[in-house]
DNA sequence: TGGTTATTTGGTAAGATAGCCAAATAGCCA
DNA sequence: TGGCTATTTGGCTATCTTACCAAATAACCA
């Protein structure tokens, strides 16, 4: 018969939303971007605030940025010869919000 | 002066909390361990049932379960010669809810 | 322009991850 | 017990990630 509980197999455009995902969730995976992404929620900083906040070399800390940048969780814009990061989706707020009050950590 | 702007440097503290949500996040970004969470939050299931769900090989499948067991995340139960797997934390459902409105995808 | 500061990019080495196959383990039942 | 099914573990390889240093780029200002 047909109306087993059988589940059913992934097809394609569930393994697409999945990795579209699973990217930005990687983009967070990292104690370092977290940190940035609760501090860009709070108020842009720049370069190289967020690395002496961090304590990294600040090219590490570029590349996390370019990480948050690309997965599109950041954004950035030029101010002089500086270059200030700002949260790109403010509602991620929520996404961590919840996520601590699951987690408790 | 000391009522400065200046970002606070990362302690000790908030640098373990921070690595112990990056290791929680980090077990669920992968496109596989998404869709299990998304699955055992509906019902149980043992690893043959998502072995045949997400078509990779069944020690590729129990891989990635034991992520998601050491994280926290699932948890398992014996039943026969089967092994039944379980959201641990039935609450991750609002996570995943709160995260695909946030990124729509 | 030349020097200085801010940021990004390239290179590289160490370590982590993911996938598959094969082998080990555990439970069932004839 | 012996054979079967379900699951986990070990081994291996290919790929990705992260961190640092050095070098390139960009903007400023004297």
């Amino acid at each position: 018969m047909s109306t087993t509980k059988k589940g059913k197999k992934i097809d394609i455009q569930m393994q697409t939303r999945l990795e579209a995902r699973a990217r930005i969730i990687k983009a967070l995976a990292h104690p370092t971007r977290l940190f940035m992404v609760e501090e860009l929620s709070q108020k842009e900083r720049c370069v190289s605030e967020l690395t002496e906040m961090i304590g990294s070399d600040v090219s590490t800390v570029s590349k996390h940025l370019s990480v948050l940048k690309n997965a599109g969780i950041v954004q950035d814009q030029k101010k002089g010869s500086q270059v200030y990061y700002i949260l790109r989706m403010p509602c991620i707020r929520n996404f961590l919000v919840t996520f601590k009050s699951v987690y408790m950590v």
